[in-house]
DNA sequence: ACCTTTTATAGTCACAGTGACTCTTAAGGA
DNA sequence: TCCTTAAGAGTCACTGTGACTATAAAAGGT
């Protein structure tokens, strides 16, 4: 914020623009989804690629990518509100778009199973993708998501946010299903529920209606996400480094 | 990437420049530093700020940061081409500043105890002031400060980051008051000195010259760095939260 | 010289948390 | 009715850590 080119005007540079990606994740079916969609518009015409948009001049980015995000996927307002969005990094080679320089805030949302999005804004579809089934992506966008998923995993680590990829009731399979998926490693059951039961705060059981099926096997009794954001001692993933 | 305001054209609206601001924290004498500079122009001019200064138009914000830092701190630039630099996070509020629309990404960097900066570049004054003296900011750069401060007591935790404090070859003992500085809690020695010998490739214990003082007391034996960056299990700090 | 202070280094002990299991309970489906 | 599936209860041993105690090797003061 000081040192300031020689004569510098604003506006006698080639102007950077600014824009927002959303690496929007979920799990369904025991498999790790993500949020695109197909672009209508050259360059990359008909490519896959995060949503996201510019960022408008009276607006903040976090403001822009919950504006973006509730436009490409027709969620209602509250449902945008409420969702865990965190900024994760900031992207800048100078020629990560073709057409000018853009400097690109990236954010992650983590989201309970939500229905099929509708293609709106200016993309021609939106569509959830299994993440192993994501093609080449368009601009950097491929390096966004894969540094998307290694910070989710290692936020599963040390705090609650895995009840964000749930409903506002959930049970300990579903949770436990959300950090194989993320993982992608088998958790022992039994010491996962000690784990998660233990930590204050993590998840509270829901009192009145007892238990709930999943399908076969004995019902599941239902919690809703605690008060704590933290876990201490952390839920370490089994062997060794990021995913 | 996708949503593109109806017949945008890049030179229509209010340009956005982009700068980076960096929070370079060091370890003198038991207590946490930062390189601050004081400010030659308005808007507020003669008060304090964190270093940086505007991306060029072919340049990343990476290499942007140490361009700056070296201009800002006068250090060699191998030097600089060797620091730990870390981007922290994005700012983006749109009155940040009160010139024009400005998004700032900031870095960190852990640097040993260096030598005094000159006020290079054309920052008024460049010096380094003890955390806890740092009086009100520039911009919202306390509030970048803050954040950086954060992030590193945190990443202490679970990396090998300490040793960036540190000159090339260390005591414990040195290493130790890197964790008791920033974290502000006092360590038990022994247990400090178990966890990190233990650690595979945290640090290596230095050959030939056996001992080396540190003022009063039995001489230390010396290490250098690991060549470790993640820390299985974590070194926890002591109790609850953060700093 | 001796004693005090300071810091490094070695070692002990108990306990919390976890990984690897086993066993029982309660559903659905063939 | 039996088999399958998943929830939930409980056991056991081991690792890592917190809290300490003890010893070693220097500097400084008297």
């Amino acid at each position: 914020m000081t040192t300031r080119p020689e004569g510098y005007d604003p506006r006698a540079f080639e102007p950077f623009a600014v824009t927002v990606d959303l690496a929007v994740l979920t799990v369904r079916g025991g498999r790790l989804h993500v949020l695109l969609v197909q672009r209508g518009q050259e360059p990359y015409a008909g490519a896959w690629a995060l949503p996201g948009g510019f960022v408008l001049p009276r607006e903040s980015a976090g403001t822009a990518a919950r504006r973006e995000l509730a436009e490409e996927t027709g969620l209602p307002g509250a449902v945008v509100a409420g969702l865990h969005l965190e900024q994760l990094r900031t992207y800048t080679e100078p020629d990560r778009d073709p057409r000018m320089r853009v400097v690109s805030v990236a954010y992650t949302a983590l989201v309970p199973d939500l229905p099929e999005p509708r293609g709106g804004g200016d993309a021609a579809e939106a569509r959830w993708l299994p993440y192993d089934e994501v093609p080449a992506l368009a601009f950097d966008h491929d390096l966004i998501l894969a540094d998307a998923r290694e910070r989710v995993g290692a936020k599963l680590e040390y705090t609650c946010l895995a009840t964000a990829f749930c409903p506002p009731e959930f049970t300990l399979g579903e949770l436990r299903e959300v950090y194989e998926t993320v993982w992608g490693v088998p958790l022992d059951r039994p010491n996962f529920r000690r784990k998660v039961l233990t930590t204050p705060g993590f998840v509270e059981a829901v009192e009145g209606p007892p238990r709930r099926t999943g399908g076969r096997g004995k019902p599941a009794a239902l919690y809703r996400a605690g008060g704590a954001t933290a876990l201490h001692p952390p839920l370490l993933r089994p062997e060794g480094r990021s995913a």
